[in-house]
DNA sequence: TATATATACTTCATTAATCAAGTATATGTG
DNA sequence: CACATATACTTGATTAATGAAGTATATATA
């Protein structure tokens, strides 16, 4: 029993922490930002792709969400200002999803705020935990 | 820069790989024996718990969820016979939740269905590496 | 003892996400 | 080329959760 690697264990932990540290963050975000986690999320891909544009899909890919999520999330975020819509030439049904100068600013404030309410949330971790839990995760 | 601890990944990597984990998770415990994932870890609190009973509010605390949504989840529990209502002699503003017999035998069959799909999401961890996934989230 | 406050729970309205179905466009095949 | 199938996205209905307000009961205090 006990030599038995503990999978059910490790998953039920990670969805009852993520669930504890996601709700703090997206409060803290939507509190000093007006932007939700999954809000964040998204500016995180678009800041991380290719010309700072993705499609629809590939947002709703990387933040392991449905197509429909992410057309929900992403018109009141181009009504503020956040992102922008550009036509693909090649492809008339891809509307590409580009993050703004503003959208960019928004980013950089939101991670300095994530960042210190993360370090809040885990500081019990020392670095040598925080490194090899971030390495793990990684490479699930 | 490289010495900071990324706290930030940390919580980010915690999200998302929580939903991806979660979400295959529920798909399972649904098809095979129709309770949520939200489902399986309120049976779980109350295997856990002294005389298999807990008042709705400790339930909602151990499972990071408000009172609301417990009571919401338990009612078709209730329906369905999983768990049963329990009157506190001392205090009549509580309502104990008990699990049942029918309850128990469908734990243990789900528990053994959420550790296969477990270990299957998770193959990829190692002894060492699950064993201190393990540790280190329990410690957050 | 009377009254204020706190606690346990439920209910209503809202939110964020899902799924299923629909539209439009692109691609592969007889 | 025509037609079937696949892909990108949107929309309507539904679900699981939340927060705020309401009810009932318990506890503390003046």
């Amino acid at each position: 029993m006990s030599d038995e690697i503990k999978y059910g264990e490790i998953a039920k932990c990670l969805w009852l922490n993520s669930a504890i540290v996601s709700k703090h963050l997206d409060n803290s975000l939507s509190a000093v930002h007006g932007v939700g986690l999954t809000e964040y999320m998204v500016l995180q891909s678009l800041m991380s792709a290719p010309n700072y544009a993705l499609r629809r899909v590939d947002i709703a890919e990387s933040l392991a969400r449905t197509a429909s999520g992410i057309t929900r999330i992403l018109t009141p975020m181009e009504k503020i200002g956040l992102v922008s819509k550009d036509v693909n030439e090649r492809d008339a049904r891809v509307s590409l999803v580009k993050i703004t100068p503003s959208g960019k600013t928004l980013f950089e404030h939101a991670t300095t705020t994530l960042n210190a309410k993360s370090a809040s949330l885990l500081k019990n971790l020392d670095a040598t935990q925080a490194d090899s839990l971030l390495t793990v995760l990684q490479s699930i």
